[in-house]
DNA sequence: GTCTATAGTCGGATAGAC
DNA sequence: GTCTATCCGACTATAGAC
C-alpha cells in the first residue's frame, strides 16, 4: 500500500508538472509553436507521459484550459459570492457607493491578476484563444470569464441605471473591461510609447491609478446620461 | 523588352499574391501555424517561389509586416498630416472643439480599420505580435502604430490640459485606445456575452455609438480634473 | 506505471530540369 | 525566371521493454 501511495502521488506529481509546464510553454509559443518534447523536457518528464496522462497534445491543451478556468474561478469566486449575496440581501434601491466599490474591486482584481507573474502565462493563453478560438475557449469562457463578465455587467447596469439585459449595457461593460485588458493585450505598444522596459510594481501602480480614475469618470458620466433620459 | 516586361510583371504579380496570401494565412494561423505549402497553394504559386522572392518563410513574414506598416501609413497619413498642419498653423490656445473632433476622427477611423473585412487579417497579425513580439513588431510599430499613438497622445494632452511628455498622459491615451481595441482583441468574449454571431454593420454602429460617448465623457472628465489641479 | 526506441508524418529548403 | 522532385530535420504518437 505504501508503494501504491508513492506511485499514485508520483503520477499526480508528474501530471501537475506537465500541466504547469504546458501552461507556460503553450502561453509563450501557442498551441502550434509548443512541442510535446519541449513541454516534457521542461517538466522533467519523458515524452510518453503526455500521451499516457492526457491522451495527446490536444488533450493536454484542453486540460490546461480547464486548469485556467479553475484558477479564474478560485480567484474570483469569493468576490462573486459577496456580490451575489449583496444583491440578494440588500433591498432596492441598492446603495450606490457599495456597487461602485464592487466594480472597483472587480476591475482592480482583474488588473492584478493580469500582471501577477504567477498568472502571466494564463493571460497569454486566454488572449491567444480570443484571437483564434478553439474548443478550449468555451471551457475558459463558460467556467471562468463569464462569471466576471455577468456580475460586472449587473453591477454597472445598476450603477448607471441601465437595463442589464440590453446589448448597449453589455457594450459599456465590455469597453470598460477593455481599458483594463489593453494594458496586457497591447503591452508591447505601451512599453514602446512610455519607454518602460518592463511593467513592475511602480508601473502597475500608475496604471491602477489611471484605471480607477477612468472608472469613476465613466460610470458617473454614464449615470448622468441615463438619468437624463 | 516586351518579354522582359511580361516576365517582370509576372514576377511582381507572384510576389503580390504571395504577400496577400501570407497576410491572410499568417493572420489566421500565426507564424508557426502557417505553412509555406499552404501559403503557396493559396496564392496559386509553387513552394519554391517563396524562397526565390523572399529568401525564406521568415523573410516572407517580415515582408508581410512591412506591408502592414505601409497599409497603416496609407490609412492614417492624411489625418496625421492635417493634425500636424493644425498644430503648426493654429495659435495657442488651440480651439478645443477642433482638437476633440480630431480625436474622434482618429479613434473612429481606428475602429473602422479594425472591423474592415479587407483589413481583418492585418489586425490579427498585429495582435499576435503584441502578445509575442518578434522583429516584425518593430517594423509595424515604428512605421505604423507610433504615428497614430503620438498624434493621439498630443491631441489628448492638449485637450485635457496635460503634459504630452508625461507618462501619466500616455497611459490615459493608451487606456482610451484600449477601449477601441478591446472590441477586436476580446472579440470572442463580446460575441458570447451579447449573443451576437458576428460583428456586422449594425453591431459596428452600436460599438461606435458607445465609443463616441465614452470618449466624450472621459476626455471632459479628465479635463475638469486637470483644470482643478 | 514508467520509459526508450522508433515508426510514420509533415514542413522548410534546395538541387537541378526546363 | 519558374517549377518539380527530393532531402533532411523535427514533430507526434505508439509499441514494447522494464
Amino acid at each position: 500500500m505504501a508503494a501504491k501511495t508513492t506511485q499514485t502521488s508520483r503520477g499526480e506529481q508528474a501530471k501537475q508538472q506537465l500541466l504547469e509546464s504546458a501552461l507556460e510553454i503553450f502561453g509563450k509559443l501557442g498551441l502550434e509553436g509548443a512541442t510535446t518534447r519541449n513541454i516534457a523536457h521542461h517538466a522533467k518528464q519523458n515524452i510518453a507521459a503526455i500521451a499516457y496522462y492526457f491522451g495527446s497534445k490536444e488533450g493536454l491543451y484542453l486540460a490546461t484550459a480547464q486548469h485556467i478556468a479553475d484558477r479564474l474561478k478560485a480567484e474570483f469566486s469569493p468576490l462573486v459570492a459577496s456580490i451575489d449575496q449583496f444583491f440578494s440581501t440588500a433591498s432596492w434601491p441598492y446603495p450606490q457607493d457599495k456597487i461602485l466599490a464592487f466594480i472597483h474591486q472587480g476591475l482592480i482584481r482583474y488588473n492584478r491578476l493580469i500582471f501577477d507573474p504567477n498568472s502571466l502565462h494564463l493571460s497569454r493563453i486566454i488572449s491567444h484563444e480570443q484571437l483564434a478560438p478553439t474548443e478550449a475557449y468555451s471551457i475558459i469562457h463558460e467556467q471562468g470569464l463569464a462569471l466576471v463578465y455577468s456580475r460586472l455587467n449587473k453591477l454597472i447596469a445598476h450603477y448607471i441605471g441601465a437595463d442589464e439585459e440590453q446589448v448597449l449595457t453589455q457594450i459599456h461593460t465590455h469597453a470598460l473591461l477593455g481599458e483594463v485588458l489593453s494594458f496586457r493585450l497591447s503591452r508591447e505598444a505601451l512599453l514602446r510609447q512610455t519607454g518602460w522596459d518592463n511593467i513592475g510594481t511602480q508601473e502597475y501602480e500608475l496604471i491602477n491609478l489611471v484605471l480607477t480614475q477612468h472608472i469613476n469618470i465613466l460610470l458617473n458620466g454614464l449615470k448622468k446620461t441615463y438619468r437624463s433620459i
